[in-house]
DNA sequence: GATGAATGAGCGTTCATTCAT
DNA sequence: GATGAATGAACGCTCATTCAT
């Protein structure tokens, strides 16, 4: 194996078993079982264990990124835009259920906390994408005036409920339901 | 301490640490530390750690929803009734932030997985609250068409996400801005 | 087993092993194994196993002063008190052996040398007797005129090796050879 | 580098940082870093980490000797050649303190048990230096009458105890004080 | 009934040693 | 011959659970 396919194997049987049996049941040894490398070997890529688990946050999250933004087009009507980036967050983690239990996780715990905290000091590229779009929508007031957080968690904050739902089995959704899902979102906050 | 009491408090440490650690950094001696108890008393309350972790889940349920249902009337309008249960969860983790820390913490993880298997099965009064106000909202057909899991999560999911910024201190709600985060939940489903 | 005697048994169990065996070979579990306790159990009496470590320097320490103290007159001639505590040191480590093994690789150690900088701030009450002798010996001209560290290392330097020699078998030291020891070392530094 | 050079190198390395470490806390991987070679490199050179403890100290030896038996002349009379000899030894550590730790934590520790009781059976040559200097001194009947192990500890003893004091800060040794203290130890085994 | 000292399995992590390159 | 990535046994330490008091 490659060194950098070790990585990888590394960072993806944390995911998943963490994804699975959480955060307070994901031993080292059981990870270096399932990525078929030597407990001392993790060692080698990660500094300790919440390195690893930060890092794999930030995998996913230039995973999630490289997909959402794929034919995005800032250019493009807000509404436009909106649909393509929501509908993109729920195909996403439809596809990829374990990275969204990661996520879900990782956000709620105290390392997402951590996390959240250093990264509110320097901001990343991704978030201007989103801030931007919501600015626009603002400017052009075609969405109800509050404040830039709610008309985030109000906008993305039901489209994860939702993915939640499906990857339990609570509802299936196809591209139909996942249009009127993003659709629905658009018109929560649209004045 | 009267024997009811005693429980209380373990039920109450329990969940402050572990809202504020996480499951797996708050452990049985800490716990029976702030307690105020030996660490064996808790296991003539509680067979074990994980039992108690299901308790302190049903014990916040059973008080979020007296809250929610205190001056509750299943015979108003469906709008009416929507807007009370959603403010109401809504006031209820505003004013009890550690419950919602480990409310979400619990849901997110395997045990809330293991909790929703089973809860599947049979189920539970609280349900039938927001059950029989759907039923109603769909046959009145002032909602939209769509599985009633989905309607679910596109209510209450961005409601446990505003309040989430409001307990992060990323937005601070008042009495109006719970009122606008509850009213655009219920213009996102309605016809 | 009283909770004073174990605390008791982890010190002796300890000492004697890394008296065999070296810091680098002595582990918790065969330390607690020794001991007759769990390895967790060291952990109740010990925050870790460098304070484990210090803290049987310290015991050690303890004794030999008060065996060395034993029928200490201050009051006596230079040359007695000499006497006194020289073979009282000497006595007690050829009745001790793993006590001398441990004091030996604790002082020439890392941990020794930590040790000597802390101590040297706040005195103990022990160096003040062989503190006062020396002064003594040098105010009466009794002792060459040496830099008192220095005369410290050749009165008692000589003994330890001594007693090395006896505990590694390589002579056989009865009363007449100790009294000859000390002796010895008094005419190396008198006038 | 050259062959010879590198395991020179290994063995600078890792006598300094065990020097200033300890045995317990020098990994081969630091040593390795330190002497600028791989650390399977130094299996190499030798077989196992003993087996580099233990050549360490031989290689130590030898230079000392060296150092000590320059200009050595056997047949002087005893009091000169010890006060060669004690100076020798002395001058020695003081101008190569990492040596002098690593001499002492290895005869103190078990490696240095084990050292003796092999060197026990083959004697080297540097000990007839020593053992002819004390047959003669004691022929010429100028010394205390006692066994030859003891002598050699009641003469070198002090001296590495000196030599201690100086490397850690306690006394600064000059040229004179050097003479007082080798003077010091042949007066205290002279009749 | 309540306690908290004792336990040992199991954790995260290190490091001497091996071996494919 | 030299390397350093890989290994896994073994380390120091934690903590859910038990049980004598």
């Amino acid at each position: 194996m490659a060194r950098s396919e070790k990585r990888g194997e590394i960072l993806r049987a944390a995911m998943q078993l963490i994804a699975e049996y959480g955060f307070h049941d994901a031993p080292i040894a059981k990870i270096a079982a399932r990525a078929n490398v030597g407990a001392g070997t993790i060692y080698r890529y990660f500094a300790n264990k919440d390195v690893l688990i930060n890092e794999i946050y930030r995998e996913i999250e230039v995973r999630l990124m490289a997909h959402v933004l794929e034919g995005y087009l800032p250019e493009r009507p807000v509404r436009e835009r909106f649909l393509h980036l929501g509908s993109g967050v729920l195909s996403y983690f439809i596809l990829n259920p374990s990275e969204f239990h990661y996520f879900e996780q990782f956000h709620i715990s105290p390392y997402g906390a951590a996390f959240r905290r250093e990264r509110l000091l320097g901001k990343t590229e991704y978030h201007d994408v989103f801030a931007a779009l919501f600015a626009d929508c603002l400017a052009q007031q075609v969405v109800k005036k509050l404040p830039l957080m709610m008309l985030l968690s109000l906008m993305f904050g039901p489209l994860l409920a939702v993915a939640r739902d499906h990857i339990l089995g609570f509802v299936v959704l196809d591209s139909l339901l996942i249009e009127a899902a993003v659709t629905t979102c658009w018109d929560a906050v649209r004045h």
